[in-house]
DNA sequence: TGAAAAAACGGGAAGGTACACGGAAAAATA
DNA sequence: TATTTTTCCGTGTACCTTCCCGTTTTTTCA
């Protein structure tokens, strides 16, 4: 409970070792005109000295400035669950930080569908928005989006996948190849070494699809690092219905009665698990991504044996504060931050936080 | 870059409205005296009405209040780096944080000496503190201390082990029966359905020792209730010391030839893992607990095969901050939170935040 | 009824920063 | 030299709350 003693810091305190008034102070500090040489040399040996720190407090409560954040991200579709997290955890930053004048918008648009991804950007770019945070499921659309904001000096983050050589304010997301090695590395455990191995990509969009090549070579690239000979094959399957999934499954295991593990490469893991139990296929193991509702029930079921996730929630939560850091407080981010690669499973999913 | 318009908010607003002054207005927020029922009625009614927030960043600026938070955790010592974790936690937490006026003061005991716990918060109770984060490795010094907290009331929380019946403002720590019941649901990926598991317990101080009872419990759990019909056996080492490790797993060893896995119950596991390493015994999987430097390296010989660990920095981190939003923006606190149980192996460590 | 005591309330400063505005001094032009 | 334009700098206000110090009003009691 200890009082503060008169204050030794401030502006107030740099104006009177300096002899100068306040505002001439302001005004070196965010080097505007109207300041003689002179003057500015001292107060700035002054600020040196002193080791000043700007106090955010009365910087945020001084600047009737609202920062106005957009979020652009697929929607929550009855296709799948999985950016309700990245939501939920936007709206928690939100919270945190409504406090210190910023609000965050919220745009999305349809992974299927390029049209509402473009149509969505433009909306952020004719309001006048001070930072962004951006799923870039599409690739050329994002470039082209990113490239207007640079234009605009419009600083973004990326969350969940990157743009290689577009350089932004952050990336947050994760390590794909890594995560597909652990991937692997968690099947070894569950299978024997002659035992065959499936893996399956499962997406509609092709923009989505090199993500998913990703993993299956970080998957494939540990089996042949480590020397383990088992035998691993790829589909595709370019629907993401119950029925495609099922006729796709039907004729893979038709041709392979051999098949001890499958690797489904994205969350739509549940629909495979979902053949798996309609046809009692109990002998193979399975292993897939994201925790989503419909995956951790067969998670509970045995029916999936590891789950691999890379906390989407805090992925957003964490980009929106990048921005909040970096517009607000003015603070270096950090440009990459790799999520763990977290292993989920039956016994452990009721403790995770995604 | 959105201006603000006029202020609609605020206790001036209230006051305008209530036809009084700012100051009678701060008082009935804070519930002083010098208020008429009748006047204070009608600023109440008002805020209501506003759905008042009182605005943070003002009240910490004009409010001259230092806090002060003390943390009382293990030293890093020789025999373990565990709590250098914690530690980095409560820094970046105060690094957070100092900007609102919050000083967190260190304070260190050594594991294995009551008499420092006990000499270190009666160092704190003399300093005269708002709040402490405490691991309470010794239960009756740590009850002793928190019953004297309660009656200054200052607000403690605790992290790491819980001491039950002993309400704190938060507990941030990790569930130790699932954790050993996770430990197990590992166990039975690495080894056959009848190998010998042994469970190793080392520690020197009996006060720390029912927490790893509590993980052997969730251990042994698992194996029942799923049927499993494993012999499990249970060995106690008094000491840390290499030899004291080396001397008593060569006696359960020899009387053993069978065991084809071991579970140590915490970070001791390096130990174990180093005596494996030694011997040659590469034919026992080992599963054990903690991110630490040591463990990882023999994560990376292919020595330990699972790690398990519940994020200690991030305990601290969150103990701190649950400090900072009880006293500093009187938000409430959740009273228990359970931190993930997270598996740890060769291809996911690097990315893992600790 | 009048004075003293108590209660109720207003005003202002502090806390640190941002920024518009206006005044004074210096320099440039007529 | 007188006038205008620049350059430089100080002042004032706003942001919002807290808290102390007075002042005004009401109550109490002689």
């Amino acid at each position: 409970m200890a009082k503060k003693s008169t204050q030794l810091s401030g502006v107030k305190e740099i104006a009177r070792r300096a002899k100068v008034s306040i505002g001439t102070v302001d005004r070196v500090i965010h080097d505007r005109a109207g300041v003689s040489p002179k003057t500015k040399e001292k107060v700035k040996k002054i600020i040196a000295e002193m080791n000043y720190k700007p106090n955010l407090l009365g910087r945020i409560l001084a600047s009737k400035k609202t920062f106005r954040f957009a979020s652009l991200i697929p929607k929550v579709s009855p296709e799948t669950s999985f950016w309700e997290a990245p939501l939920k955890g936007i709206e928690a930053a939100e919270a945190e930080i409504r406090q210190y004048n910023v609000e965050v918008k919220k745009y999305f648009y349809d992974q299927n569908d390029k049209g509402s991804f473009v149509t969505q950007y433009r909306k952020i770019l004719k309001e006048e928005v001070d930072g962004v945070l951006l799923a870039p499921s599409f690739i050329d659309e994002s470039v082209a989006f990113t490239n207007q904001c640079k234009k605009l000096k419009i600083p973004y983050v990326f969350i969940d996948s990157d743009i290689p050589d577009q350089p932004s304010l952050a990336y947050i997301g994760s390590d794909l190849f890594h995560s597909g090695y652990l991937g692997a590395d968690l099947s070894r455990h569950l299978i024997g070494k002659k035992d065959k191995i499936l893996i399956i990509n499962i997406s509609k969009e092709l923009d989505n699809h090199h993500h998913l090549l990703r993993k299956e070579e970080g998957f494939r690239a540990y089996f042949k690092n480590n020397g383990y000979t088992n035998l691993l094959m790829t589909i595709e399957i370019r629907k993401t219905d119950h029925n495609a999934i099922k006729k796709a499954l039907e004729k893979v295991l038709a041709e392979n009665n051999d098949i001890g593990l499958i690797f489904v490469t994205n969350s739509k893991v549940s629909g495979v698990a979902s053949y798996l139990k309609e046809t009692k296929k109990t002998n193979i193991r399975l292993i897939g991504y994201d925790f989503l509702k419909e995956n951790i029930d067969f998670l509970n079921e045995n029916i999936i044996d590891f789950m691999i996730c890379h906390k989407p929630g805090e992925q957003a939560y964490r980009g929106i504060m990048a921005l909040y850091k970096h517009l607000v407080l003015k603070l270096p981010v950090e440009e990459n931050t790799f999520m763990p690669i977290d292993i989920i499973m039956k016994t452990n999913y009721a403790f995770y936080n995604n």
